[in-house]
This record gives structure tokens, C-alpha cells and sequence, in this order.
DNA sequence: TATATGACGCCGT
DNA sequence: TACGGCGCCATAT
């Protein structure tokens, strides 16, 4: 095991603690901010140990948009209810007006 | 060391 | 955008 890969879900952590209050972020942002591309699907997956992390989650979606990560929530519309409550229109598991919510790492940040 | 898994993304249709 | 399929890559077992 070396650090570097260590350091992968901290920094997946790192940038996703950063996500500003009412807008949201995609896997593949954020594993293209880390230089990691092509680890989007490795991003949701260090999510699994943001559990016990003080990290929003709920904020990151995939590139549609999409909560597919919902499921991996206490409730089946936990995520949902939180990103309304931060002002994000939800519908059907789905952002509406992402643009408008849409935080990119590797232009905000 | 090898195999399976997955909260994704891209491409073709 | 929708759907199906393939590829990527770090973890888990």
C-alpha cells in the first residue's frame, strides 16, 4: 500500500469538503481536478468511506446530473432532501437547471 | 497474485 | 437526452 493511493480518498475528501452550500459537483470533476481522470468511478467509490467523513456527499452526482448515488444513503430520499434543502431543484432523482448549480474544481477552485 | 466489484464517463446507435 | 456496451482504475476479498 503505497501513500499515494492513501492520499487518493483524502483528496477525493479534500475537494468535495470544499463544495460550496447549494451546488454540486460531478466524480468525474473531481477526479479530473486530482489528475485522476479516468477514476471517476473511483471517486463514488471512496464516497462509500466518507460515512464517517465530514463530507458532503450529497453534493456530488454524476455528469447528468443523476443522484445515482441516492441508494447509498439511510433513506431513499435523504439525498434528495438535502440538496432541496440547500435550494437545488430535484426531480425524479435528477438536478434540474445543473448549469446553474454546477461547481467545477478545476475552474472555481 | 488474481478475480470481482462499482456513488462513472465516453462512444455509438 | 435515452439506452446499451466498453473501458478505466483503485479497493476488497
Amino acid at each position: 500500500m503505497k501513500p499515494e493511493t492513501l492520499n487518493f480518498f483524502d483528496k477525493v475528501y479534500e475537494v468535495a469538503k470544499q463544495i460550496p452550500y447549494g451546488k454540486v459537483t460531478s466524480y468525474g470533476a473531481i477526479a479530473n481536478y486530482l489528475g485522476a481522470a479516468r477514476s471517476a468511478r473511483m471517486v463514488g467509490y471512496a464516497m462509500n468511506g466518507s460515512g464517517s467523513k465530514d463530507v458532503p456527499a450529497h453534493r456530488v452526482v454524476n455528469r447528468k446530473g443523476l443522484l445515482t448515488g441516492k441508494h447509498h444513503f439511510d433513506g431513499t430520499n435523504l439525498m434528495q432532501q438535502l440538496l432541496e434543502s440547500e435550494g437545488i431543484e430535484v426531480i425524479d432523482n435528477q438536478i434540474q437547471n445543473l448549469e446553474s448549480v454546477y461547481w467545477d474544481p478545476s475552474k472555481e477552485l
